[in-house]
DNA sequence: ATTGGTCTTATTGTCGACAATTAAACTTTA
DNA sequence: TAAAGTTTAATTGTCGACAATAAGACCAAT
């Protein structure tokens, strides 16, 4: 089997707490769907469920409330954050101006090297995608592999630190619970290509705009899939 | 005495459990400086000047955490974050970004209302500046002001929690500890006015263009600054 | 004198219990 | 029957104590 690396997030660090254990659980739990969007969150029944006491599970909630996956009121609770179209929208249109900064400055900052391991790593990609036919394996792993090593490339550490460490859990989340298979496969493939060749060319304006017509492409793709299902 | 009405963050909830308060308190600690950047958090001391327990302490410090006001590292402790130039530097680019997206929604999604504030708005900074020979005043607080009005007219409610929950703690933290009161009073002014102009033409194009230029000249404001400092 | 290791101390992480607040169930009254 | 008020139960917020980890002090050996 392939050595499936990125799966996940490049900024998770390893937990060395049980706190930090118990938020991994939680965080995979609710990205897949395990723990329902929208459900609300009793502290005593996940203390005792993960075997762990109630300190440590609001630890827990915390990091988690960082990512913004959860969302608590004063005195009431906490609740799962539920999957909108609007919602899913608004963090496209966030994506297409942090990812598009952050293309242009990857351009700028990335080492030779860097580039080097991104030329290779599409063009793994692109073998995997003519082996397997490629529909699959590129949407869900190349695609976040791709957009993760444009953010780190990057190198700002508030860009990464929005997009890695919060921004993209939800990513994942919409992607998983919407069922996000979309056929864009080898188009994407493509412009991700272009996008590699302008960073390459340390053409940041150009770099920039690639990506953020990458992501809109993706945006106007849902938008329409949504008039579809409506109509 | 004016209404100095929009000092604070317009995301900040009423502090309702003590957590809030302490949270409040040393968040303008911090901003303002009384709590030294960079300086490390001792958990027992702190707790005992606030007259609260650890726990209380420490759930007021993972908000803390959430705004990039502090680091922890586990099993060693917190720090204050500190202001390097790298870092004023890479928010800007963020800034240059989001408020550029957040500025073009804004274009598309303001209320006929909210336009209408926003320019009353404006006019009354135009008095203001007239009167006090508008420095000091307009870089204080108009600026914010006018930022802020933008963002929540972004109608985005990711963008409105990464800006203003977030990253504008940094901006204020930046400019009160480097003592950013720049000569750029009047020029921002314009710069405002076109702005909003560009909204009430619904131009959503143009109304990032020029966001994104304002915010950019801050930055090389700032550069050339740091150079001649550095000469 | 400096490096290496051990030990001590202080800080953080975790726990269980109590207090405060909220939401729901029940009663009462129009 | 419906609406308002009261009571009850459950959940969250806060507390102090204990356990685990890490940084610093101290000592020993080369």
């Amino acid at each position: 089997m392939s050595t499936i690396m990125a799966l996940d997030n490049p900024t998770l660090q390893k937990a060395v707490t049980t706190a930090d254990k118990v938020f991994d659980a939680m965080l995979h739990a609710i990205v897949d769907g395990n723990i329902a969007a929208g459900s609300k969150i009793s502290e005593p029944e996940l203390a005792k469920q993960y075997e762990i006491s109630r300190s440590t599970l609001r630890e827990a909630l915390n990091r988690l409330e960082k990512c913004h996956l959860i969302e608590r009121k004063a005195n009431v609770g906490s609740r799962v954050v539920d999957c909108t179209i609007e919602g899913l929208l608004e963090i496209y249109v966030v994506r297409e101006a942090l990812e598009g900064m952050a293309c242009r400055e990857a351009a700028n900052n990335m080492s030779d090297e860097e580039i080097a391991e991104m030329q290779a790593m599409l063009a793994q990609h692109a073998n995997s995608q003519a082996l397997k036919d490629g529909i699959s394996y590129y949407q869900e792993e190349g695609d976040l592999d791709f957009h993760y090593k444009v953010i780190l490339g990057s190198h700002n550490q508030q860009l990464i630190n929005i997009l890695c460490g919060q921004l993209y859990h939800l990513v994942r989340m919409y992607r998983i619970q919407f069922g996000m298979h979309s056929p864009r496969a080898t188009r994407a493939f493509h412009e991700h290509s272009n996008i590699i060749q302008a960073i390459c060319d340390r053409d940041g304006e150009l770099a920039e705009i690639l990506m953020r017509r990458h992501i809109a492409a993706s945006r106007k793709n849902i938008e329409k899939k949504i008039a579809q299902q409506n109509k």
